[in-house]
DNA sequence: CGTGTTTGACCCGCGC
DNA sequence: GCGCGGGTCAAACACG
């Protein structure tokens, strides 16, 4: 059975330090910077689709005007990379790689159409109250509130687009399925999931590439207020092996790209450079991705995948 | 029994 | 207003 068929993975976190390009690098304007997303931006970067220069809400917006999330992505099965006209950022997919794609600060801070989108969309239903209710008292107040958090939550969003056999992938956290859809234009269910920690809002939508099915893209939304749970980090570190670039005991680290995304800055940090300094001595795989990063552009972490447990979704056969 | 999944119904925004 | 599509809810169900 497949799903029990763990090769290697490879993953392959290309992220270009805009204070730090290569004129040989051809996709530093297409990328964020790596502080950036490692800093789980927040009010004053867009949300990835506006980077993209998609609609910030619902996934309507990629089918819309794309057709599917993969069409927005400019992913195609032999693709490797698409470069997006204008503001629109893209990414293609390389066997056996996971591409993790974040809000580019220099886009969106300066992009009043794309902070118009962000405003006139909603991504949220999920914030909307439960059913039946939801009457609100003062109508501009709340619209206004309202906007703000939608705001405030559409800015944290990641897209992993992962080359695996299994939907789910293990991230470190534990997620409660709540909802499944059928994605139009594409045999493949969208799957909904809530991280099962209490208060902690993050979400994640799990789809397969209707064009390469091997490929699994996950969207991460919201950031986590927690740590993973113990036992899920432990579990995952041991079955880990270490990293190529780092030192074993930062395994568990290292292993998901997910969770370094979306793990937060330990202080806000105004100055860029300084920024990305302090970012990277105070985690050690910053420090690894700082080294390799000076000779490369593009680092890869070698990682076997974990093993599933939690609520880790064994698809049936 | 606790936890997580399944799945049909429902809500909402949007385009026509 | 209506239909469509995406996102969410929640009861029923499965499983250890």
């Amino acid at each position: 059975m497949s799903d029990h068929e763990f090769r290697d993975f490879y993953y392959h976190v290309e992220a270009a330090d805009v204070f730090r390009v290569s004129a040989a690098d051809q996709y530093r304007s297409s990328y964020m910077s790596f502080t950036d997303c490692l800093h789980g931006s927040t009010d004053e970067y867009g949300s990835l689709e506006n980077a993209f220069g998609l609609s910030p809400s619902s996934s309507k917006g990629f089918t819309d005007e794309y057709g599917s999330l993969e069409n927005a992505f400019g992913l195609s099965p032999s693709s490797s990379k698409v470069f997006s006209p204008k503001k629109k950022e893209r990414v293609g997919v390389h066997s056996g790689e996971v591409m993790a794609i974040a809000p580019n600060s220099s886009i969106s801070s300066s992009s009043s159409e794309a902070e118009g989108n962000c405003e006139e969309d909603s991504v949220n239903n999920k914030n909307k109250q439960p059913k039946g209710g939801g009457k609100e008292s003062s109508k501009k107040g709340s619209k206004a509130a309202k906007k703000k958090e939608e705001r405030k939550q559409e800015e944290q969003r990641f897209v992993f687009m992962t080359k695996s056999e299994v939907d789910h992938l293990e991230d470190g956290y534990r997620w409660r399925k709540y909802g499944q859809k059928a994605v139009k234009n594409s045999q493949y269910p969208r799957s909904y999931y809530r991280c099962t920690t209490q208060k902690c809002t993050v979400k994640k939508r799990v789809e397969r590439s209707y064009q390469d099915p091997s490929t699994v893209i996950t969207t991460y939304e919201g950031r986590h207020n927690h740590p993973p749970p113990t036992s899920m980090r432990g579990n995952a570190a041991a079955l880990l092996q270490p990293s190529m670039f780092s030192p074993p005991q930062l395994a568990w680290t290292t292993s998901f790209p997910h969770e370094l995304f979306m793990q937060k800055a330990p202080h806000h940090m105004n100055d860029p450079a300084g920024a990305t300094a302090s970012m990277f001595a105070e985690n050690p795989f910053q420090q690894h991705y700082q080294q390799h990063h000076q000779q490369h552009q593009v680092s890869v972490v070698r990682l076997r995948p974990s093993s599933r447990h939690g609520s880790f979704h064994v698809p049936k056969a």
